[in-house]
RNA sequence: GCGCCCGUAGCUCAGCUGGAUAGAGCACGCGCCUUCUAAGCGUGGGGCCGCAGGUUCAAGUCCUGCCGGGCGCGCCA
């Protein structure tokens, strides 16, 4: 697939030219050449810094080597004009009929333009949500779901192949609770008599998730089971049985629940994942004991007792012996306990089986999405991920911080045990699905964000989702009104005729969406895409307003055809980048604004 | 006490993995908007990039130390 990108075209051309003044320099002293837009435009299109970084090695003054660069570039078929500038920059100005040429490609790639080559077809594992399935989804799930599911789409564009990962974590004490939780709702279905209080009394580390979404569950549980897995006694009429009778059955039973709601709400979402992996079987096909073997046999596993934490011990510290990975010698600060001192294994330990599945499955790079509060576990899993694939496997971990919700300007608080706490269904039936997604990628993923309801709504060029959204509406009003030409057709319009500055000016950010997608795919940084389409619906929008003043600027003029197509071609290659974009943001272009 | 993240205009935030004179929106000042594309448009002011050192031809960006905020810190997940 040819590169769509003519900033590495050019960064092609440069080290090419520098390579021709300096045939005694290896290939590998061009490795810091870079070729990108200037800060400042009226710099020109390009800059480069290759005499600067190259001057070193070639024993050469910068500007010097920079004033033969440019005079090689300035020959270019692509190029208006070279100048050297400063310290050894070469400022290159573009032909005008080079950038329109672009429009073509844009048209001829449709959405696949931008796609890059950058990730070269490798297998990359995005692991994100995995919430625990012991209630429906809230808003703080939401952004980590909208990252994760961004940068998926995101690397998938930039060319590698991706896996959408949900890890359910059913192994735990806390899908233990849930069981009695759900078991409470059944003994409720069941007409017992017991109150909720002497029923908590009886439940080890007391009654929790009492959230009225398990209701359903119980009587569930009720039309499946029956009253087989509960005791007849005198006092109550239904009484709990011994646990072993049914917490498993219960227990499965209701994450199996759980795990379909919370596929519905991503669905609400539109975050639909490719595997969904059990903690729990993983647990059972002994991955955990496959894993430990494995760090064993290269001796990274021994008994010890840790140290207590500098300066602040817990109050019932005491040494303990507990079997400990070596995560030191892969840069962690403390080694990590894989199992406790009761010889059960850690939640540390299930991860690392976790991760042991997915080399196992072949992946080269593991992206994980986190919230800020897992931020301390980030370097022992990458120490855990070096070890077990001998450094093979990178692990990146992309942290979310958390989403206040605001409503009249009000602070939303967030209390589970007070059921205040908004769903994710809540929250998409408030404000819709493209306008969540949206507002949760204009901010960096690792940045407290305010979630206003009422600002993402609101139809302003405040709110960034109204502004992308209406110039694609725009786009595509124009297009309708000039009933919808084939892209083949006005790529072959005569485009030299789109000479304003404001016309060009968008076609200079169009062409910038390949480098983008590049950028914030390496970087994993989603929200690049959202300031990006903001600032090509700024252009567009800009040049419609010109429109408004000269009329002979208007896409449409019955009187000039030619001219109307070269235009229509321009509005379709901004609506068809925009969509792009869009689509990797997982937010649906409108045709028209309502 | 230790570790990680953050600190950029009055406010909310960008800043393209080290590039030239640090940007956008809001707010503020001024001008425009009876009509052809106005759920507005144009234009202007506003900054010791938390502080202090260091590396570099070049630092908001990298390193060190402080200050301030968030998160975390064996047998929770």
């Amino acid at each position: 697939m040819p590169s769509h990108d003519i900033f590495a075209a050019l960064r092609t051309r440069v080290v090419d030219a520098l390579a021709a003044l300096l045939p005694e320099l290896p290939p590998e002293a061009f490795a810091r050449v870079l070729v990108e837009p200037p800060r400042d435009p009226s710099h020109g299109d390009m800059a480069t810094n290759g005499a600067l970084v190259v001057g070193k090695a070639a024993k050469q003054a910068p500007p010097k080597l920079a004033a033969a660069l440019a005079e090689k570039l300035a020959a270019l078929p692509e190029v208006e004009s070279a100048s050297p500038a400063g310290p050894g920059f070469v400022n290159l100005r573009l032909r005008e009929s080079f950038l329109r040429a672009q429009l073509p490609v844009i048209l001829d790639a449709a959405e696949r333009y931008g796609d890059g080559a950058t990730g070269a077809g490798r297998r990359v594992d995005v692991e994100y949500v995995s919430a625990n399935p012991t209630g429906p989804m809230h808003v703080g799930h939401c952004r980590g779901a909208v990252v994760g599911d961004a940068l998926a789409n995101l690397l998938a564009k930039a060319g590698y192949d991706v896996t959408k990962e949900y890890y359910i974590n059913d192994a735990g004490a806390q899908v233990q609770a849930l069981g009695y939780a759900a078991y409470w709702r059944y003994l409720q279905a069941l007409g017992t008599r017991m109150t909720e209080e002497e029923y908590a009394q009886l439940v080890p580390g007391g009654l929790q998730y009492r959230g009225e979404y398990l209701i359903p569950v119980g009587e569930a549980l009720r039309e499946r089971f029956g009253d087989s897995l509960a005791t007849r006694d005198e006092i109550h009429g239904i009484g709990m049985a011994g646990p072993d009778h049914w917490l498993a059955t219960v227990r499965e039973f209701t994450v199996a629940r759980m795990m379909e709601a919370i596929r519905e709400d991503l669905a609400a979402l539109g975050v639909v994942q490719d595997v969904f992996i059990s903690e729990a079987q993983l647990v059972r096909e002994g991955k955990l004991e496959q894993a430990e073997a494995l760090l064993a046999a290269k001796d990274l596993i021994y008994r010890g007792v840790l140290e207590p934490p500098k300066g602040k011990t817990p109050e019932d510290w005491e040494p303990r012996e507990q079997t400990l990975f070596r995560a030191t010698q892969f840069g962690d600060e403390v080694d990590r306990p894989l199992r406790k001192s009761d010889g059960s294994g850690t939640y540390f330990a299930n991860d690392i089986a976790n991760h042991l599945h997915k080399i196992e499955r072949g992946f080269d790079e593991l992206v994980h999405v986190w919230g800020a509060d897992h931020g301390g576990y980030v370097k022992r899993m990458q120490a855990a991920v070096a070890a077990l694939s001998d450094k093979r496997v990178p692990l990146d971990v992309v942290l979310t911080q958390i989403v206040h919700v605001v409503k009249d300007g009000q602070p939303v608080r967030m209390s589970k045990r007070a059921g205040t706490y908004i769903t994710l269904r809540d929250l998409i039936d408030e404000v819709g699905r493209d306008a969540v997604r949206f507002t949760m990628l204009t901010r960096k993923s690792d940045a407290q964000m305010e979630f206003d309801l009422d600002k993402v709504v609101e139809q302003s060029r405040d709110n960034p989702v109204f502004y992308v959204q209406y110039a694609h509406a725009r786009c595509r009003s124009v297009l309708r009104q000039a009933e919808d030409p084939a892209p083949g057709s006005l790529a072959e319009a005569p485009l030299e005729v789109l000479t304003d500055a404001a016309e060009l000016a968008l076609i200079r950010r169009l062409v910038q969406w390949p480098r983008t997608v590049e950028a914030a795919a390496l970087a994993r940084e989603p929200h690049r895409i959202a300031f990006f389409l903001h600032d090509l619906a700024s252009d567009f929008h800009v040049l419609w307003n010109r429109g408004r003043e000269d009329t002979t600027l208007r896409f449409i003029r019955a009187e000039e055809p030619e001219a109307t197509r070269a235009r229509l071609a321009l509005v379709a290659a901004t609506a068809t980048v925009i969509r792009s974009g869009l689509a990797v943001m997982g937010v649906t272009p409108v045709e028209e604004m309502r």
